[in-house]
DNA sequence: TGAGGCTGTCGAATCGATTCGATCAAATCG
DNA sequence: CGATTTGATCGAATCGATTCGACAGCCTCA
């Protein structure tokens, strides 16, 4: 056998005798061809076990691959440990799936090929990505792909899905106020692509590239002004432990509130505090951010923003639909919706008197 | 600004004063270019605003498109759901990242365009896919797609990456026969497309299109050719929950041993042991399966055979690489580790002698 | 000085399909 | 029965880049 090529729509409408505009026509069903035509079109394909047009030759005519990109700011294994971020993509998938198309994940580090600025795709939805991104994005406007952006800085040409993370946290901030807390420490979710732990310092918050972080803090901010905090390097139980035991080591300078950027934040920090001995909320006030459901923190019922992650991938999905339609679809802002758990409670007197010191 | 049309490799050609072939050579960097032209050309780029190369005619003249497809025959919700399918996801990416290559999310209900079959992709890893997957197959073979299979049905032209489901399984039934274990009961994950949650009916079973279910289930039946069960709708804590109520509710034959088929699932059965009353393993002995690193089960150390799940990733995308260089790389087979926890023990006397009735 | 080897550049074919306008036959209408 | 509409089919241009072979200079070495 010797191995013949690859059948092509032109060899198919040779053998079916027909011309290679006929049985284009005959494949995509748009037009006017007679049911025997198209019945001898599709026997010629058999035969040449021809598997239809190539997609690849569809996209450059048409203009468009049927795909989204999702950029994603991180090593898969971390975004989707955070079930934010896999329900966004879920969100997004159920819009975008009607059209027929493919989600393709993109990660940054692809340096090599330049993978991000090469792929082809109509549109794409940035997911927590930082505004280092910018050249990533300047390539993407050039070449006329659309763009939706959840949760980043705002972009001209970029459609922005928007979560009130900072007015959302200042409502926690001030929740703990309420309760008699001062001394309140954060851990926060990752300033930059370098995704690096450590102390928040004044520098650090400065420097950050991180909107979604930097908008949580700064919620916090206008309550505590001064309140202290680590950073974490991803989202998840494990690094909140790891970040809760710094920010608890000391005795002398404990918090007696802990604001964690996100519910696995803050699970880890429950940890932390049991390590430690001490009592939720007794001895220790804990929110987090999300409201994603966890089990397992029995009898623990975090205190937290929920946030409305599906809709918000709906709400991208949509946006990139109507993009492609050549719409002009208008921001979209979310907002989240405080559920009081067990996890707080009032600063207990001896820590009251302690505080002013 | 009358909107002039997007710049093309030729219009940057024209203005550079060049031909297209050398404006093509100037970006690739492929080829003898003088540094006085590339640098003409690259400025006339600049000055038209064009982005470089446009991706859909490279994959066309290329014939690759540089993106590989992953197939997951589910809702993306429920799949990232499970650690196990992050983690491979994850291994896949390691391995074709450096390639440069975009993962494209394919899920099988797309059903509309054919979103499947029309893809632009080079290879594609089948994740978890049943054999009803056979059709689809078909047509990427007929493209002459790279296929490679994680645990699926052996087929022709398509690299499998498998696990020893069945041996593992058995090793964890022989473990309860050995602690004296006669009544167990199975929570098996879904055995179709449909994942109907139900009972774990031989007719079920014979129909049963899910491989790594099956192959989970001859293991068991090698100890216990008796077991019952209940399948699960999705590997989720939740599902093993409602699966074990089921499976635990009548107290005259209840079970004294309940192999789960996910760590997800034994997670979801430990709890609804909890909600009745029984104390694990005293009263219930649970085995799950992955291997996943669980929080939130403390005092528990559930007993279960650890897969390698980046690994599995790792290999197959190794093997797309391979297969993509025209290579002929062999199957792969991972075995799993058993690991003894504390979610297993004997058989108490009491239900010892209840059980031969 | 002439043959041979590089280098840099260009022409033209090619990847595989879509689509607009033209053509031609058959059917409908007045 | 001639004119017009309708339906099916075809030709040819087009999408945007890559790449092979050819060609012209220029340098080198004998």
């Amino acid at each position: 056998m010797p191995a013949r090529p690859r059948p092509n729509l032109a060899s198919v409408a040779a053998l079916a005798g027909v011309s290679p505009s006929t049985a284009s026509l005959a494949f995509s069903g748009s037009g006017p061809v007679s049911a025997a035509t198209r019945a001898r079109v599709l026997a010629a394909a058999a035969e040449l076990d021809y598997a239809g047009p190539d997609p690849r030759a569809q996209s450059l005519r048409r203009g468009r691959s049927g795909i989204i990109g999702v950029v994603i700011e991180d090593r898969l294994r971390d975004a989707f440990r955070d079930p934010m971020n896999v329900a966004m993509l879920d969100g997004i998938a159920d819009e975008t799936g009607s059209l027929g198309a493919g989600l393709l994940l993109l990660t940054e580090n692809g340096e090599g090929a330049g993978s991000i600025r090469n792929a082809p795709v109509d549109a794409v939805v940035l997911i927590g990505c930082s505004t280092s991104l910018a050249e990533q994005v300047a390539v993407f406007r050039q070449r006329g792909i659309a763009l939706v952006a959840i949760e980043a800085e705002p972009m001209d040409d970029v459609l922005a899905i928007d979560l009130d993370n900072r007015a959302a946290s200042k409502a926690l901030a001030r929740h703990l106020a309420d309760l008699g807390h001062t001394r309140v420490a954060m851990v926060a979710l990752p300033l930059d692509a370098a995704r690096a732990r450590g102390p928040l310092t004044a520098q650090a918050e400065a420097a950050s590239t991180g909107y979604t972080a930097s908008e949580r803090i700064r919620g916090v901010r206008e309550v505590f002004p001064d309140a202290t905090g680590v950073v974490a390097s991803v989202s998840s139980v494990e690094e909140g432990t790891v970040a809760a035991r710094s920010v608890l080591a000391d005795p002398a300078r404990r918090p007696t509130a802990v604001i964690a950027q996100s519910d696995l934040l803050a699970v880890g920090v429950i940890r932390a505090a049991e390590e430690l001995g001490l009592r939720v909320p007794r001895d220790l006030s804990i929110v987090g951010f999300d409201g994603v459901k966890l089990d397992g923190i029995a009898p623990h019922d975090l205190t937290t923003m929920v946030q409305p992650a599906v809709e918000k991938g709906r709400a991208a999905g949509r946006g990139v639909i109507a993009l492609l339609n050549g719409g002009h679809p208008e921001a979209v802002a979310f907002t989240s919706r405080f559920h009081l758990g067990n996890t707080t409670a009032p600063v207990p007197d001896e820590q009251r008197r302690a505080a002013p010191s």
